[in-house]
DNA sequence: CTTCTGAGG
DNA sequence: CCTCTGAAG
């Protein structure tokens, strides 16, 4: 058994003020790949960089409060590789892998930006340049008979049930068709959005909503937040849920965590 | 009667939101000086650029965030003037007088600096070209047989019995004997030190307590801010009071408000 | 609306 | 330690 979250933490020493840590107690999960860190290990709280029970692997940005994944695992990872061979993107703060028996775990948080601005134009550069590390990920994985998921916050919502106001958004950064058309040519070239697999129906469970207006009251969410993964993986997940927090002032993220159990 | 209260507010729009109006509405005060006010009026809440029964002068700095002096008067001033005639001084929201029959009263902020810093060099140059002013100042009051009173951040600390500390500040800006000379050049030219005079002996009242540490529990503060007045007002100050807040949380800056009734 | 930063205090 | 800013989300 094994049980894997993901959520963009908006921060990690925010988080820990508002609870993170209470929740970091409670989880059952083995593996858990945080993004939007945005922080220095030097700046974290000794109670959030080594929290008793945990190994902890993190990557910052080299942009101080910027990005930054990171993966805590009760058990000690078998090797961690940080970024994915890029020049532009490997001190960014944006990819951290972990090895465990059989299973290569990865945080993965894709650049967000808005249209017609450079921050778009990283993002597209990011994808390609990812999209094909993906691909290569996937051939090692099938050669050596490991299995891989890459976590995280992928800032693309798929498919119109993906979000609750797509209408509104067909020009938006993150419902693009280009973007839309990518994460497709992913689910399509050996990975699955492992969460969609086990609630094949829509709307939702959204995984972000912002903290703007009144999105989060008003279920205005995306799922943007993916556990993409290798077939070994996806038929061995028994069980996935988004842990949207009980209300406004309860949550630590305006993301929640996207959390499966596979029978591994 | 005339009462009238002079505060660094660190930020109305902060002060605001933690206890500052409630102070206002409770105030006794005929006319109150603020200083740092760090907003533009457009950024204030109604019930703060015009709160019902005063009238507000504000001279806000051009540098977006920084300085900011005002007035806020239960009776319409006779004029309202922005500045000392100074080519480098007169945007930086620093120094405002309001004409009320008989005295005319100014909110002062010097600037604050660091020793070795630029900041510390224009503190310098503030107080030569501040020093020719009032000067000029006392000498048209005289003439036209008004009194004048020049409250505000001062932030310098005239003599030992002014901070709790001043043997570990003997060298720290604030307390620097070319600044304290320069206060008591100020003292010695028409010009009075009304708190002082009511209450000739400290240590004390102080009116700044840092953020730091625990300067406030410790009461470890500095008296920087003043009200200055020509003699007329002097001979009919007849009570001073400092107006500390009861408890650290209760606190809605890191100044308290100094407050002088006038029987004028 | 929130989290960072860095300047300023 | 606190309040602004501006970038970023």
């Amino acid at each position: 058994m094994l049980t894997l979250s993901t959520v963009n933490v908006n921060g990690l020493r925010a988080a820990a003020k508002k609870g993170f840590l209470e929740w970091l107690a409670g989880t059952g999960a083995d593996v858990i790949c945080m993004q939007e860190t945005r922080a220095e290990p030097d700046q974290l709280p000794e109670a959030v960089r080594e929290p008793g029970g945990w190994h902890t692997a993190l990557a910052p940005s080299s942009a101080k409060g910027r990005a930054g994944v990171a993966i805590y695992s009760r058990a000690e990872p078998e090797d961690v590789r940080t970024g994915f061979g890029s020049a532009e993107f490997d001190e960014s703060g944006r990819y951290l892998e972990c090895d465990f028996p059989g299973v290569t775990v990865a945080s993965l948080y894709l650049p967000s930006g808005d249209v017609g601005t450079p921050r778009q134009d990283e993002k597209e550069r990011f994808m390609k340049e990812f999209g094909e590390y993906l691909a290569d990920l996937r051939e090692r994985a099938v050669a050596s008979g490991r299995e891989v998921v890459v976590c995280g916050d992928w800032n693309i919502a798929h498919r119109e049930v993906d979000l609750k106001n797509w209408k509104a958004n067909r020009k938006s950064a993150g419902f693009l068709p280009e973007e839309r058309a990518w994460l497709t040519e992913v689910f399509e070239s050996g990975y699955t959005d492992v969460v969609r697999s086990l609630h094949p129906e829509g709307p939702g469970p959204y995984s972000w909503w912002s903290y703007r207006g009144k999105a989060f009251d008003n279920d205005s969410g995306w799922r943007i937040d993916y556990q993409v993964a290798t077939p070994g993986l996806v038929a061995r997940a028994t069980e996935a849920v988004v842990e949207r927090a009980p209300s406004y002032d309860q949550r630590w993220s305006d993301h929640a965590p996207v959390t499966v159990t596979y029978d591994f």
